[in-house]
DNA sequence: CCCCGAGCCGAAAATATCTTTCAGAGGTGA
DNA sequence: TCACCTCTGAAAGATATTTTCGGCTCGGGG
């Protein structure tokens, strides 16, 4: 089998240090200049132009596009296009270093990295450790509950007001209560048919656990979503759905993971939901959104 | 002292397709169909010229030109060399493919790694078209404030009791408002020194920008936090902080993803306000903690 | 020691590509 | 209907790239 040596024509698109290597030996001096420019800095040298590359390794234009031709491309601006992806390719490569704590002292770009890093690394987590089969379970007593409480205080409160807003959205009666005391009031009221949820990261909220605890004893389907499956919440929950538990730091308390990793199941639970209830859920949805409309001003452009 | 850095961002460097879906709505209708031509095949529109480009979307140059500019490049040339970049880029890591909608019938498995997908996706878009030198004014903003008002209806109301939530805990005086009557009365309590802060998605949801506005004409600094950074709501803040869109499905509502773009946007603030005020801010956080430990029941096993 | 040829090199012309300008098309609100 | 305003593409203008072409250096004879 043949050995093209010297001249490979296809553009090569990653190993152009070592292309420039190989060939070496065969270029004039004028020609090593730029070729060394370009494998030692693409990046840099993708942002110049022609006349700019010629300058900065003291030689002409002529010389450049001598070099691109010899290194496989059509001309010099191929060379560059193909520089750019080099220099694209190498900048990620060096990305995954942002795994350490968020300290006191990054700079901003860096806690908006690290932040979304590890929130999608919740996500992955929740995602992986969900239980398909408690969450269909609950999603298939959500689908014919009569009504659906909802219990969160804290940090966990935002995310109960999430799902019933959601599940009002689509027609079925949802209620996230927020004042411990109505929510145990409400509870009792619960019978066979209705449905009540928890919310508490730490399976152990007081506040959440007592009206969970009456509609269990009611007789209502209950549900907990906790981060800790095995905390006294589960002991009145016929399903428990767990979020994960991430590292927490100083600057990143514990809430923060915990919230986007609620919100993942809730969501999940809702769009099963939807889906479960797709005849009377999408027209919901349009209308409400319809009904939103006229709130919204004209853009101005 | 002013800078010029004012609303355009840098270069954006990968996440290109996300910035088209932010701007897609702001653009004419040739635009568009340059924009969806690029976003589509990155790696093929970078081996076009202009003309060439032009010739394939059916518009002129001079709309090609138009389109790399409001996407956030000095002209074509550099679009094109970030188009070859993104191309390595996925060349590289060949498509996870799990992109399908989630649709009616979907198990209750796919729904979750579906839902788990988009929502990294998402997180991933929003750090990628963050401004961080608006993120990091707003920080200084928010660190030094006398007292910081948050405006949000809907959806956006949870995202902003959470931001109000968490300011609280380390020592600021915030507060979410969430009926737009009081919010707009308090607002024009604001003066210089003072902070607003207005959550919409849309951009133009008149009972957050009427606060923000309110606020804004009061000398207060302001802060807009939306996924329309050319919106209405644009107009009476100082700084905005860009959310991004993500392609929504009947299931899924623009609400959901927007949500998690919102709050990561809020987290990303949160941490950078206490990281500056860092004094104070560790000494509240677990004082906070520690008054909430009580309200926990000893754990079951 | 001088002359000659071969190949290297860069200045500048020629070409391709990109950018800007400008005037007409098409739509919108009064 | 008319005035106005924005979008759009054709063509002029500006840059960047490629090619041409002649000078230059270097090494080997005469």
């Amino acid at each position: 089998m043949k050995e093209s040596f010297s001249s490979d024509s296809p553009p090569a698109p990653a190993a152009l240090a070592a292309k420039v290597r190989t060939l070496a030996p065969s270029m004039t001096r004028s020609m090593q200049l730029v070729a060394e420019a370009v494998a030692g800095d693409p990046a840099g040298c993708a942002a110049l132009t022609v006349t700019g590359l010629a300058e900065l390794t003291g030689t002409s234009e002529a010389t450049v596009v001598r070099t691109a031709r010899l290194l496989g491309y059509p001309g010099y601006r191929d060379l560059r296009l193909a520089l750019a992806g080099l220099a694209a390719h190498q900048e990620s490569g060096r990305a995954p270093a942002v795994t350490a704590d968020i300290a006191v002292d990054d700079p901003i770009a860096d806690v908006v990295a690290k932040l979304a890093y590890d929130e999608q690394q919740t996500l992955a987590d929740t995602a992986a450790g969900l239980d398909t089969l408690q969450l269909g379970a609950a999603v298939a007593a959500a689908a014919t509950a009569r009504r659906i409480d909802v219990y969160g205080v804290g940090a966990s409160s935002l995310v109960g007001q999430d799902l019933a807003q959601k599940l009002l959205r689509i027609g079925l009666i949802a209620h996230a209560h927020m004042d411990p005391h109505l929510a145990v009031t409400n509870a009792v009221q619960l019978r066979s048919g209705d449905m009540a949820i928890a919310i508490t990261h730490s399976g152990s909220t007081g506040d959440v656990i007592e009206p969970l605890r009456a509609a269990f004893e009611r007789g209502a389907t209950t549900v907990a979503i906790t981060g800790r499956p095995d905390g006294p919440v589960s002991q009145y929950a016929d399903h428990v759905l767990t979020t994960s538990t991430a590292r927490e730091s100083e600057l990143r308390p514990a809430a923060m993971s915990s919230r986007t990793s609620q919100l993942l199941v809730v969501d999940c639970l809702f769009i099963g939901v939807a889906q479960r209830t797709y005849e009377t859920a999408a027209p919901a949805l349009s209308a409400s959104y319809e009904a939103l409309a006229h709130r919204h001003t004209p853009r101005t452009r």
